[in-house]
DNA sequence: GCTAACTATCTATGGGGATAGATAGCTGAC
DNA sequence: GTCAGCTATCTATCCCCATAGATAGTTAGC
């Protein structure tokens, strides 16, 4: 259920639409959580009926409406009191390391293709993070700036900090995941190097 | 859907109750794999009936009776087919990571708090995989033995080989989950060490 | 003025997993 | 002989999430 105080971390900053939520989703932090419309807008109805937010219809164009929601001193409280919470950690389920447990099974190609293409996703994911810690860096993060400006001076580096120490953790992770995936290409080579003996 | 394909994997290997499957999910595989008997009962019920399994009741002492299960042919092409499968990545969802984005609003000592329960987490991964090495290298896996008791001895380097490689990346993940959050001890010190300046 | 692309919201369905609990037989120790 | 602890299986509920699709208004360019 942390859907909730992803939603309240974004909200946080400043109001927001479902529809806001949902592109901040797939920008700001998209990779460290993702959630889809269809289960952005009824948890906003839930959270309002919790007492966590207040949304407010607001005109858009000549005839449309859209419902901008803000976030009350009890949903405040609930994103503080979850930020104090110890966190219970869940039994790992990786796909990923699962299958290589069982590589012999596979051809050797599609052994190397999936390899690669973990390679891939990792790739991709390092690079959507760096750019984000370049963001940081450069001050052109919309959010990161918007939240430091209703925010004490005081407190400017500590929450640069953080934000810069969560995705350098995603980049390690990610290039870990990679090398990881590297020496797994070089083991599939060598199991299937039957001609040659390896060289003394 | 790899619930299905992790109890294919270990059935491969020799005929299991519903309640073998349960305890070998905790043993072997836990923490990379996981699921509660509830889930896999039907499960199981569901691959017989899907053809890639046949179980049959066997008695278990003067009354009792259980069900084993073993693959079929079907169900060994199942796995096999799923092995030459590339792999499909869902977004991530990482609570950690996104608390770790929003550490300015925790105390320190609750910050402090989930970063070391983040260490002894993955700690204790660790030594249960080191553990799983071991076994490798030890030949004092159960399971993997067996394993290696059905299968050609030409394949005995490369079974052991992928399962050795599969622990070390766990390892190494945990190691690299270990090292971040203790980045992350340092950085909550230096934030709050108001009193006195870093030194020159 | 029309169309494409974007903004905005909602409903429906199904799968999977977590959690809890019910039931029943077996085994070994005291 | 009985009780604790293990083996064995099944059901039910709730929540979360993924996917798909329906609907409708807006904006900007041609």
């Amino acid at each position: 259920m942390s859907l909730r105080h992803a939603l309240l971390a974004l909200l946080t900053v400043e109001r927001m639409t479902g529809y806001d939520l949902s592109k901040a989703f797939q920008a700001s932090v998209s990779h460290v959580w993702h959630a889809p419309d269809s289960q952005i807008y009824p948890e906003l109805r839930r959270m309002e009926a919790d007492g966590l937010l207040v949304g407010t219809e607001v005109p858009w164009g000549p005839r449309g409406m859209k419902r901008e929601y803000h976030v009350t001193e009890a949903g405040r409280g609930a994103f503080r009191a979850w930020m104090n919470e110890p966190l219970s950690y869940t039994r790992e389920r990786d796909p990923a390391h699962l299958k290589a447990a069982y590589l012999e099974w596979a051809e050797p190609d599609a052994a190397r293709a999936q390899l690669r293409a973990h390679i891939a996703n990792f790739e991709e994911q390092r690079t959507e993070w760096l750019e984000k810690v370049r963001e940081i860096d450069t001050g052109t993060s919309t959010m990161l700036e918007k939240r430091l400006a209703h925010a004490p001076a005081s407190e400017h580096a500590a929450i640069r900090a953080y934000k810069r120490y969560t995705y350098e953790g995603l980049i390690a992770r990610a290039e870990h995941e990679i090398q990881w995936a590297e020496r797994g290409l070089t083991l599939i080579d060598e199991l299937n190097r039957t001609d040659a003996p390896p060289p003394a």
